[in-house]
DNA sequence: TTGAAAGCGCTAACAA
DNA sequence: TTGTTAGCGCTTTCAA
């Protein structure tokens, strides 16, 4: 598509209203700005100008001359959005409160797109990169050529000296499990996403630190398979049949327990009186609308992107942060599902 | 937040081209710009340069000389983003497509937010703005005094000469009732959210007008409540009573449709035998969860999203469209809640 | 064919 | 206290 040509409308400069105030244009920078000293008539007389002419300055005249642009680029994949846009909102709430502004990039998970997005990005002189999207797996980094800071969020780069914020998956596996432990539940099985994704083994890691140090052991095996409602009810199924005893169950995500819950209902166990259940992600949609509503865990996502933006203005500040991992706690919010109902 | 101070880094410059192949500075833009006639010889030493020195022109510089930016705003309400991110994806799509950069604001439905992100927006010289996010009804415009072009998405602006752009809501509601007449159906009942929400009442419409053109009427009351799974459940209950002999519901909501498929398994109707069920929104998670997987009314979101930017381009461009709103056909998405089994 | 100079809107020195 | 000047990086005359 073809830039179009630019369009009439001729802004306010501060030459108009040095000219209104009948001041010279520095006068009129530096009452604007409040630099120096200077009458308290000329400064009104400047301002009154400016206000009545509804002057407002360009930040392209200031920033090349400051050689800065105030701006962040935040580059996402995951069009879907579910994870990234919480990201993205949390970041763009930090960054804008320092009156940054943020340039939005959608890559639909296509390094090409990723590639070119940057280079626009880096034409553009943003000041820093937020990198987010959920993956399976850490992710090559963006290059360590590059001129400005860059952090990940919701997603690892695989190079250990780049900074990255991701939830406390293990944490949160554990954070689950020690709740249902605190109800009184001690057969406590496990159903989660594809064992190839990192967070679906820290779960699982988690879940089994929390069960270990109680001296328990996992309800049945642990399953790995998708991140679905249908492999939530197949999977309950199979732990009716291996631990029929089971009396609690922490999913790997909201969706795989309400399929969880249906299979559950449909079997005849109450929840949560005969088996507890417990999510993740804290979907509200998903959540609220499972019979009973979910106790989930809430990765706190929004967080997730205002410790990237901070990380990133701290860099940009020139305070970059030492490379590495940092976790974000997730949250625990009880609903029916692991009520007592005694 | 105090705004960080600069970072070091220094971009390459023209100059620093120029000096690099011998040449004068202003040769060094026509050559890279492919301006006026120059030797051969002299252009390809110019543009080796650039590419050894890695040079990119600061867009900065260039809009402050062609007094434009190339950006746009998006001003976003509906922090949850479920309807509003597929949007922005569109927009930022073809907004990408031109060069234009796009700022991301999220107002989180606060009026006061709004209007600073804009004037942030207008100080940033942004060339256009698109707002988008759901609401219950026409809200109020910018304002028209703006020195840019607005286009509304998926919201649609109180002020008849803004530029709406939103889903064929009347149309879906339409398309979904005659595809369950298709399959042979003829008590149709529908079941919506708040009568308060203009897009409910907008698909009622289309349903009852396509029942009209088929001579018939719906099946029981239009049950008007909320956009939730468990207002589905209990209008299922009041529709299995006031009309028993439905033999399909239009929901008017992929979540609604998931509480009237629980329902009316639970009361020993079949989906899509007995009862064929169609939602509205194509939520993929929702729709595909649902048992049996949902067919549903997809609004085309990214179009809506690339439809606004296209008017906005435009009106950039000096051709602004005729106020009004535009609507965008919603498409069905067949699976097995309507299928014949037989 | 190439170079020099002006200027986009602004700020920060320095001069008056 | 105010005005003048230079210059941020670039493009575009116009002159050489």
């Amino acid at each position: 598509m073809a830039i179009p040509s630019a369009r009439a409308g001729k802004p306010v400069t501060i030459r108009d209203v040095a000219a209104a105030a009948a001041v010279s244009i520095g006068t009129a920078s530096k009452a604007l700005n409040g630099r120096g000293r200077m009458r308290e008539e000329t400064r009104d007389r400047v301002f009154a100008a400016a206000e009545r002419l509804g002057f407002r300055p360009n930040p392209l005249a200031q920033g090349l001359l400051a050689g800065r642009t105030y701006t962040v680029g935040l580059v996402t994949g995951d069009s879907y959005g579910r994870f990234s846009i919480p990201v993205m909102l949390g970041a763009e709430d930090a960054l804008g409160a320092g009156q940054i502004s943020v340039f939005l990039c959608d890559t639909r998970d296509d390094p090409i797109r990723e590639r070119h997005y940057v280079e626009r990005l880096l034409a553009r002189r943003v000041e820093g990169i937020i990198v987010t999207g959920r993956r399976t797996e850490p992710r090559a980094g963006l290059g360590s050529g590059l001129p400005v800071p860059v952090v990940y969020a919701m997603t690892r780069s695989a190079d250990e000296s780049d900074v990255s914020i991701i939830p406390d998956d293990e944490g949160g596996g554990a954070l689950a499990t020690r709740h249902l432990l605190a109800t009184g539940r001690t057969r406590i099985g496990h159903i989660t996403g594809p064992e190839r994704f990192e967070a679906a083994r820290e779960r699982a890691r988690g879940v089994k630190g929390a069960l270990t140090r109680a001296g328990l052991e996992p309800a049945g095996e642990i399953l790995f398979g998708q991140w679905s409602e249908e492999w939530g009810r197949q999977a309950a199924d199979i732990l009716l049949h291996t631990a029929p005893d089971v009396d609690a169950i922490f999913c790997g995500s909201d969706q795989i327990a309400r399929g969880v819950a249906e299979t559950l209902r449909e079997a005849g166990r109450r929840v949560p009186d005969d088996v507890a259940l417990v999510g993740f992600d804290n979907w509200e949609p998903m959540a609220l609308g499972c019979r009973p509503p979910l106790t989930t865990v809430d990765m706190n996502l929004g967080e997730i992107g205002r410790l990237a933006a901070r990380h990133l203005l701290d860099a940009i500040a020139g305070h970059p942060s030492p490379g590495g991992v940092r976790t974000v706690p997730g949250t625990l919010v009880p609903r029916a599902s692991t009520r007592r109902s005694t």
